[in-house]
DNA sequence: AGCCCTGTCCTTTTT
DNA sequence: GGACAGGGCT
């Protein structure tokens, strides 16, 4: 309803606009704006449209300033659809909103401005998880620890186990430090805490755990906080961490405005610290909160939500949210046995073709794509929708209205072969990351090193790439040199030369915070370049990257960033180097750094750059085309398909084996968390689907249907096989006969032959690769099973030898004459097409 | 130093 | 199927 339909008499009192769409739940929680409010928001109720329309209602009422709002979110995009949505209710002229971000950038911003009370320079750098594994790589190695049997990820899982509950090398509990090699791990931390400190870094873990240091030990820093931000907003609570809890309480104590958005259903990063506790405690933690629950579900037709409910309704221990929904009840869930991933990546893009084409019912009315929080059923209104800027029209299908989620990323890659072989255009959301990628982070290394001499991880990196013959043995002659402590630096600038005998001065120092100081590697490198402690070829390559680097830095105080970089590249021979490169992603690399070159264009500094990249910017160009949509279930959080895939329901692969061997129960109900949030982020049509083999390392493995299936609600539930793929017995009896239960009839190698599949022997037609045998299903027994039933004569079909004859059967061992090779080797692992006979 | 081959481990999920 | 380490060779 809006404004102007209002008798006149009610208008002047009438809400602002952006309420009345509001139903009464979400408007009671948009309303109450001064203190504590949690927000039980479960899937699809309108949640992200809540905390923005309350941002705004903050704002429009005068109760805060942009400046004096704290939104805290835990992405980057979470933090930027909330600032489109607010200038969407507000106009762009709202302001700002400079508190509004993630917790890792907001806590960044605020250290770069106290960061010499951890004993920081302002300009510290923010280490990746690939700079912190090298680090701790030289430090174990350092301490004389078996970097293979107590391996440097490990060891950073533990210390970021520690940081996600705040907990400095002085505070980790007895009973946990003699956790890694043997006693050495609250050791290991406290060096690796010392020598961030010496290279003015930082990683992520730290950004709150020492904005949590200063906020204890400095009650003027944060009163000056307290002061400022008038009004706090979290989204996800649910996912918080203690370190993030800390943080959070610390900022609201004062003022208690702290509105919290979450569901305790849909909590799945338990694995990095998330407490669902903070949740289920906020109305202890925080006396007098106002409870808000959004029960009303905007987004699944009725047999989704009932499945989803049904299924969650497993997990003991929740605070426990009845959804429901005026929605029709829609297609029901469909459950679809296969029998193996391939047969599963078939069917899956099958199904997506007949989408596009037409060939299942339109959409449902008012039901367009978009992101998450579809506008309220009371306004079908596009406009409400922001976040998809320009809505295809209604009825039309398309690829992005397809999403295929699995529990893990090696699962997408059946899915992307198959996609590619149809050309049916995919985008894998939250992939690869553009500043994770080599080529880039080599970039800025260089870029780094130029900024900052004592910068060793960068000057690792870029040492011998490309390669210019220096190779591992200088590196570790320039280590143990570095690390000698017979000389330490005097100062900032470096260590001191005698200008007579070009001899080091020696002397002892101690850094900030008790850390001896030692030379950098560049310092180290300009020493041993002076003497013959180094082979003549590496000494002169050596000297000449030096020369390089000075040559450089001198190039930085004339050019712009963007020149310096570019400059760079090219004389370091890097571009070079991937132009001489004959790989196929050789030519994506030169373009990624065209891509790098240009993103720099857009800050004004080398610093304002580097400061950015860690952090803030994802340049993944968000231009969702129309592309179907592969992720992970943790990346698809959030969001929202008409179709939505959920393949790969077995044992062991989901439910996650490791998740239940490492949690017990507690694991298992985060994935049952995580089967929740893949089912509801469907709007019309969810398909699950089971293998029954499965390529796990590389290896045939017979797999069982994942437990979730059998704790979906019949009733709600389509458990049928169009597939007609064969499954024969064999090795997977248990598996066939749960898969009769779900697929009855389901026959015996149907030769089923889809238009995708026919299209697909095309495609491999023309690219010069033989077809795919017609009908092909694939048995593949492990070896020793009793059952297997090849025969002499049949032929059969090898993964790693391609296709060939069988001469002989004894036992589980076949001898086979394979096509290619012309060779005979004995095999006991196969796989055979069913209609060889 | 650097390349290529072989064998050994693996793999959740991410700011 | 792939990352990585160690060995052997140029």
């Amino acid at each position: 309803m809006s404004e102007d339909t209002l008798p006149i008499s009610q208008r002047a009192a009438a809400a602002p606009p952006y309420l009345a769409t509001l139903n009464p739940e979400q408007r009671a929680a948009v309303e109450a704006l001064d203190g504590p409010v949690l927000v039980l928001a479960g899937a699809g109720t309108g949640k992200t449209r809540v905390l923005t329309t309350r941002l705004a209602h903050l704002l429009s009422t005068g109760r805060a300033k942009p400046w004096s709002v704290l939104a805290v979110t835990f992405t980057n995009k979470a933090a930027r659809e909330m600032r489109e949505r607010v200038e969407v209710l507000l106009g762009p002229g709202g302001g700002g909103l400079p508190w509004l971000g993630t917790f890792h950038s907001i806590s960044a911003r605020m250290l770069r401005t106290h960061a010499e009370l951890v004993g920081l320079k302002n300009t510290f750098t923010i280490l990746d998880t690939d700079d912190q594994i090298r680090l701790l790589k030289q430090i174990i190695e350092a301490e004389n620890i078996d970097e293979k049997r107590w391996p440097a990820r490990q060891l950073a899982g533990l210390l970021d186990s520690w940081k996600n509950r705040a907990l400095t090398p002085d505070r980790v509990p007895k009973n946990e430090a003699f956790q890694f090699a043997d006693g050495a791990g609250v050791k290991l931390y406290t060096l690796y805490q010392q020598r961030l400190k010496i290279l003015n870094a930082c990683d992520f873990g730290d950004l709150l755990m020492h904005m949590i240091d200063i906020f204890q030990r400095h009650a003027d820093v944060l009163e000056t906080y307290h002061k400022k931000l008038s009004h706090l907003l979290v989204d996800e609570y649910q996912d918080t961490n203690v370190a993030q809890y800390l943080w959070l309480r610390l900022l609201a104590q004062a003022r208690k405005n702290l509105c919290v958005v979450g569901d305790d259903d849909q909590s799945i990063y338990g694995w990095r610290g998330a407490e669902v506790d903070n949740i289920l405690r906020f109305e202890h933690d925080f006396p007098g909160a106002q409870v808000v629950r959004l029960e009303r579900n905007y987004r699944s037709t009725g047999h989704i939500l009932a499945a989803a409910a049904h299924l969650i309704a497993h997990n003991r221990g929740r605070l426990g949210k009845t959804l429901f929904t005026d929605d029709e009840l829609g297609a029901r869930v469909k459950v679809r046995g296969v029998w193996d991933g391939e047969a599963e990546a078939r069917l899956v893009a099958d199904d997506i073709e007949a989408w596009v084409s037409a060939t299942l019912p339109l959409p449902l009315a008012g039901r367009g794509l978009g992101g998450e929080g579809r506008a309220n059923a009371q306004t079908p209104d596009v406009s409400d929708r922001p976040s998809s800027p320009t809505p295809p029209p209604l009825g039309r299908r398309i690829y992005s209205d397809c999403a295929v989620l699995v529990r893990a990323a090696w699962q997408m890659r059946a899915f992307e072969e198959r996609f590619l072989m149809l050309r049916i255009p995919y985008k894998v959301i939250g992939g690869p990351r553009f500043f994770e990628r080599a080529e880039v982070r080599d970039a800025h290394a260089y870029l780094r090193l130029i900024r900052s001499e004592d910068d060793d991880l960068a000057f690792e990196r870029v040492v011998n790439q490309p390669k210019r013959g220096v190779g591992e043995g200088t590196v570790q002659k320039l280590h143990a040199h570095a690390g000698k402590p017979q000389v330490r630096f005097v100062t900032d600038h470096g260590p001191l030369f005698d200008a007579e005998t070009g001899e080091v001065v020696t002397a002892q120092d101690e850094a900030p915070g008790g850390a001896t100081r030692f030379r950098s590697m560049v310092a180290a490198a300009r020493e041993l370049v002076l003497t013959d402690e180094l082979p003549l070829k590496a000494k002169t390559a050596l000297r000449a990257f030096l020369n390089d680097l000075d040559r450089w830095r001198e190039l930085s105080r004339s050019v712009s960033h963007v020149e310096l970089a570019e400059t760079i590249l090219d004389e370091s021979g890097y571009t070079e180097m991937l132009r001489n490169d004959k790989s196929p992603q050789a030519q994506t690399r030169l373009e990624n750094l065209k891509e790098l070159v240009q993103s720099m264009g857009q800050y004004d500094t080398l610093e304002a750059y580097l400061e950015h990249v860690s952090l803030v910017l994802d340049i993944e160009a968000e231009s969702e085309g129309e592309n179907v949509q592969l992720s992970t279930l943790h990346a698809a959080k959030g969001l929202e398909w008409p179709l939505v895939f959920l393949p790969g329901w077995e044992e062991e692969v989901f439910p996650s084996k490791r998740s239940i061997e490492e949690s017990g129960e507690k694991g298992l109900e985060e994935e049952r968390r995580l089967a929740y949030v893949g089912i509801t982020r469907a709007r019309e049509r969810a398909y699950i689907s089971f293998a029954a083999n499965r390529q796990i390392y590389g290896r045939w493995q017979t797999v069982l249907p994942s437990r979730f299936i059998d704790e979906l609600p019949p009733a709600n539930v389509d458990a049928i096989s169009e597939t007609g793929y064969a499954m024969q017995a064999g090795g997977v009896r248990e598996a066939a006969a749960r898969f009769d239960a779900y697929a009855p009839g389901a026959g015996f190698n149907s030769a089923y032959q889809s238009p995708g599949w026919r299209r697909a022997q095309e495609n491999a037609g023309k690219r010069g690769k033989p077809p795919m045998l017609e009908g092909e299903a694939r048995l593949i027994a492990k070896s020793g099973d009793e059952d297997s039933h090849y025969q002499r004569g049949d032929r059969i079909f090898h993964q790693k030898f391609g296709y060939g004859l069988i001469r002989a059967v004894e036992g589980n061992k076949l001898t086979v004459d394979f096509d290619k090779a012309g060779e005979k080797r004995v095999i006991d692992s196969f796989v055979i097409p069913a209609s060889a006979a």
